[in-house]
DNA sequence: GTAGGGTTAG
């Protein structure tokens, strides 16, 4: 592929690129400007020409345009590049292949003009194959036809979806070398476009540092470049500087924000969009949303449902902002609210139902999620790679494996989805957290795909869970590698060494920690009061205003329960020290102290929403499902992965997380 | 003909 254009710089001097097609071509174009509109024939000619491309405008199948096609015949206007070219557009919109139709069209037209070869070069640019793109322009050049802009604009979308950066540099090296197309702003527009899809973001920002005019897209096409890339600062950067703001931009912003994880940055900038009184639509309600999924925060779920209510996008008749929202409320701890959205659409699809299924996966209703699988396959949705991931996840977090075997051997059978690292990360999961470590183990080292830290994690999850320090060993082994920074790795190999009583081990791994300069991360709960505030406790905290009364109301459900029968879970403390420090150090885990304190703020008969950044410890487990027999109360506890409702004495997650 | 989107397991 080196140098695919090498002999076209001279192709329209050159006498053996001249032939038939561009004198025909050109003979055709000549005539009809002498002709201009001096004969009555033409005119007719004229009208036909437009009645018939109106006629294409309005056809939505390809029954009717087939209909179309046959009077462009009757009508003797089958070599008219005008007429085929929009009809070779409208059946690309109509995501008819190309090799099927449109290229046939093209074959029975004499001499195709630069708008016909653009029309199926652009086919060939979203559906693919991307190089018969290239092909056709290679051909097109030949035949001495000359390219409009456009022709460029499909070329590039093409090298930028094939992630083919050499041809897309040989592409533009022909724009600026057959005239000027370079300064086309579409062009220019594009060629940022193409480099930024190829991971080339240094030439992207050339084109646009280099670039004699640029208007607001250009300016997007970069900043969302720089979102993708977690360079949100750059990003904000260029905003800053860009001269007039249309939604889109700001959309942009907001959702780089949110999708790298910083929802309140996100929702800040979402308001200083209002302010500025810019439209919203959709797509910006979409990054809001997953915003406030993210914080998960009861007030802000219900703002949002009331921003998007107010402009006309409620979550029954739109599907993207229904679809986020049912999101949303599952990661606000709020299920049924998040069942009723999903319930009440109008329309549903693919993001929809994953959500949905995700939403009962991380509560722990397999059941729901099952059933909501089996549903969705009797729809025309189709199930992506997600939909599996939300249905492997849910047989795993209730230890149905045979069901999620069952499930993983139909995915690329019955449902085209071939499983990738991310499904056999939630394999070695179920098979790992149902006690089968060593088939886990096996299927991590016969896998097809290279295992990546997924895998290893939850094999090294389920080795805490079933307390097997050897095979721990082999996972972390492979983790310290392919993530050397991820404290929590370390942290609950500790814990690991440290259920088995092996403190030289636990010492062992703290001074490897150490020696990369990482330290724990500290254990935060936190808990929305009444009146909406957030109300944040560290392990160990005494600097809440109500820490006394705090203490006092945890010390007397510690002797409740103790007068129960409950005995303090020392092993989850990965310290070696006495009993008695232990013991306080487990009652000053945060989740406890949000725990007290929600007991202090909220209305009585509602459950109680604890967030927390870790997962919980065992201890803690068994002290909130205490106390939700205790006070007759549901206690629901978002960890950093999933959620726990504590009722009646027992949690939804079977002690089983 | 060019720009922004919601779901991802440990």
């Amino acid at each position: 592929m080196v140098a695919i254009f090498r002999n076209f710089s001279t192709a329209r001097s050159s006498v053996q690129y001249i032939p038939r097609r561009l004198s025909l071509y050109a003979a055709d174009r000549d005539l009809r400007r002498l002709d201009g509109n001096s004969f009555p024939f033409f005119d007719e000619r004229k009208q036909l020409e437009s009645r018939l491309v109106s006629l294409l405008d309005g056809c939505d199948g390809l029954v009717q345009l087939k209909q179309v096609h046959a009077r462009v015949y009757r009508k003797g206007l089958e070599q008219c590049c005008y007429v085929l070219a929009k009809l070779v557009r409208t059946l690309n919109e109509l995501g008819v292949p190309v090799d099927s139709y449109q290229r046939l069209v093209f074959r029975q037209v004499r001499c195709p003009n630069p708008f016909l070869y653009t029309a199926l070069i652009r086919g060939y640019s979203v559906q693919g194959p991307f190089r018969e793109s290239i092909g056709l322009y290679t051909s097109m050049r030949k035949e001495g036809v000359d390219p409009v802009s456009f022709t460029f604009t499909a070329l590039l979308k093409a090298c930028g979806a094939a992630l083919d950066l050499n041809l897309g540099r040989q592409v533009h090296a022909q724009t600026m070398l057959i005239g000027g197309f370079c300064s086309d702003l579409y062009v220019g527009n594009t060629l940022i476009g193409m480099y930024v899809s190829c991971c080339d973001l240094g030439s992207g920002r050339k084109v646009f540092d280099e670039m004699l005019h640029r208007d607001v897209i250009s300016w997007t096409t970069l900043i969302v470049a720089y979102t993708k890339t977690g360079d949100m600062v750059s990003a904000g950067d260029l905003f800053d500087g860009l001269p007039v703001k249309d939604m889109v931009a700001w959309t942009a912003m907001v959702t780089g924000f949110a999708q790298n994880a910083k929802p309140r940055e996100a929702l800040q900038f979402f308001k200083r969009m209002q302010d500025a009184g810019v439209e919203t639509d959709e797509v910006t309600l979409a990054g809001v949303i997953s915003a406030c999924a993210q914080l998960g925060v009861a007030k802000y779920a219900k703002w949002v449902q009331d921003v998007a209510e107010k402009s006309g996008l409620g979550p029954t008749d739109n599907v993207v902002v229904g679809s986020a929202m049912v999101d949303m409320y599952s990661k606000c701890g709020n299920i049924e609210d998040a069942y009723l959205i999903f319930k009440g659409m109008k329309e549903r699809n693919v993001y929809t139902y994953s959500s949905m299924i995700l939403g009962f996966a991380i509560h722990g209703l397999a059941q729901a999620a099952m059933q909501l699988f089996n549903e969705m396959v009797e729809t025309e949705t189709k199930p992506n790679k997600v939909t599996f991931i939300g249905v492997l996840a849910a047989c795993s977090h209730v230890g149905m494996v045979d069901q999620g075997k069952r499930v993983f051997s139909l995915m690329e059978k019955h449902y085209g989805v071939v499983p990738d690292g991310d499904h056999y990360a939630c394999m070695i999961d179920l098979l790992g957290r149902a006690g089968h470590l060593n088939e886990a183990l096996k299927l991590t080292e016969t896998m097809p795909v290279k295992p990546h830290g997924g895998v290893w994690g939850a094999l090294l999850g389920a080795c805490r869970i079933h307390r097997n320090p050897d095979i721990a060993q082999i996972a972390a082994s492979h983790l310290f590698e392919l993530e050397p920074h991820a404290i929590g790795n370390y942290m609950v190999l500790c814990n690991i060494f440290a259920s088995a009583g092996r403190w030289d081990d636990v010492s062992d791994v703290r001074k490897l920690m150490r020696g990369k300069g990482l330290k724990k991360n500290p254990g935060c709960s936190w808990f929305e009061s009444k009146e909406g505030e957030i109300h944040e406790f560290f392990a160990g905290d005494t600097k809440h205003p109500r820490s006394s009364e705090i203490n006092g109301v945890l010390e007397d459900l510690l002797q409740r329960l103790k007068g129960l029968g409950y005995q303090q879970i020392l092993s989850s403390v990965a310290y070696d020290v006495s009993e008695d420090v232990k013991k306080g150090i487990l009652m000053a885990h945060s989740e406890k102290l949000a725990l007290a304190f929600g007991l202090l703020d909220s209305s009585a008969n509602r459950p109680i929403r604890i967030m927390k950044n870790l997962r919980i410890c065992e201890d803690c487990h068994s002290f909130m499902c205490g106390v939700s027999h205790i006070i007759g109360r549901e206690i629901i506890v978002r960890d950093n992965v999933r959620f726990h409702h504590f009722n009646g004495g027992t949690c939804s997650c079977g002690n089983f997380w």
